[in-house]
DNA sequence: ATGGCCAATATGATTGGA
């Protein structure tokens, strides 16, 4: 079973590389995040052609997610619980059903929170306080799930081009890096850290200052899995040369597969 | 962080992104 996130950039905009890739890397579940546009105006019937399961949970101009599955959804639960007052589209969950049991997949677009110095980053390290939460309580379960998305954080010194660059901004600050090593040390799996320790591997690029082609990225989107989930690991990769399509996302698909068959 | 960006919006200047 193959599961991927990948941060479109405005799915409107965005479609025609959406389409190739479904194609090309045939996932079972695709995370998308900053869809950019409401639940009316998601281009469905394209996707469902594929022969996907969609939902959607968008919002005017910014942000939004959506969920697409080739095996039926059992639920689907927009929003990350622990703030009513936040309406921002960031976040959410589905449970699909395969043939050996479910999975639960959280799609998420974490804040950005830059600048640091205004109330963008409380909110951010906010956000991430219930995410940790959200993942205490559904370990309780002790079923698979993933969270898959856009977390804005970068993780290590190794997933940079530049740290030093980085070490103000607020997707690197201590107390960023803090919270998703929180994520780690409560059980949860970086699907792709789990099958490669190689440094330079990035799924964002800016499209300013030739980032690029000069490979000045970041490792900002991930897959985090259960305990019940990482022990059907048996790959992970990042799609890399998708930003060196016309027209592209200035993230890239991410994927991970998970064998839930007999050992 | 930046050699020059990109997307959405009653739209041509502003906001947000990372």
């Amino acid at each position: 079973m193959r599961i991927a996130t990948w941060n479109v950039n405005s799915v409107r905009q965005r479609l025609d590389q959406l389409l190739v890739w479904l194609k090309e890397r045939s996932p079972d579940v695709v995370c998308l995040q900053e869809i950019k546009c409401v639940d009316d105006a998601f281009p469905r019937e394209p996707i469902e052609a594929l022969g996907y399961n969609v939902a959607t949970h968008g919002q005017k101009t910014f942000n939004g997610v959506a969920l697409l599955s080739k095996l039926p959804f059992e639920e689907v639960r927009p929003q990350l619980a622990g703030d009513p007052e936040d309406l921002h589209a960031r976040f959410l969950e589905g449970v699909v059903s395969h043939g050996r049991g479910t999975l639960r997949v959280a799609c998420l677009y974490l804040p950005n929170g830059n600048p640091p110095q205004t109330e963008k980053y409380p909110y951010k390290l906010k956000w991430m306080d219930r995410l940790l939460a959200y993942s205490k309580e559904r370990l309780k379960s002790e079923e698979p799930f993933v969270l898959a998305g856009d977390f804005n954080v970068i993780p290590t010194p190794e997933d940079v081009y530049n740290p030093q660059a980085w070490l103000g901004d607020a997707l690197f600050l201590p107390p960023t890096r803090e919270r998703f090593q929180a994520l780690i040390n409560i059980g949860l799996t970086d699907a792709f850290r789990a099958v490669s320790d190689e440094p330079r591997q990035y799924t964002f690029w800016d499209y300013q200052a030739g980032a690029w082609p000069k490979n000045n990225g970041i490792r900002i989107d991930h897959l985090l899995l259960s305990p019940q989930a990482s022990d059907r690991l048996v790959d992970a990769g990042i799609d890399r040369h998708v930003r060196g399509w016309e027209k592209a996302s200035d993230h890239v698909p991410i994927w991970a597969d998970l064998d839930f068959n007999n050992r």
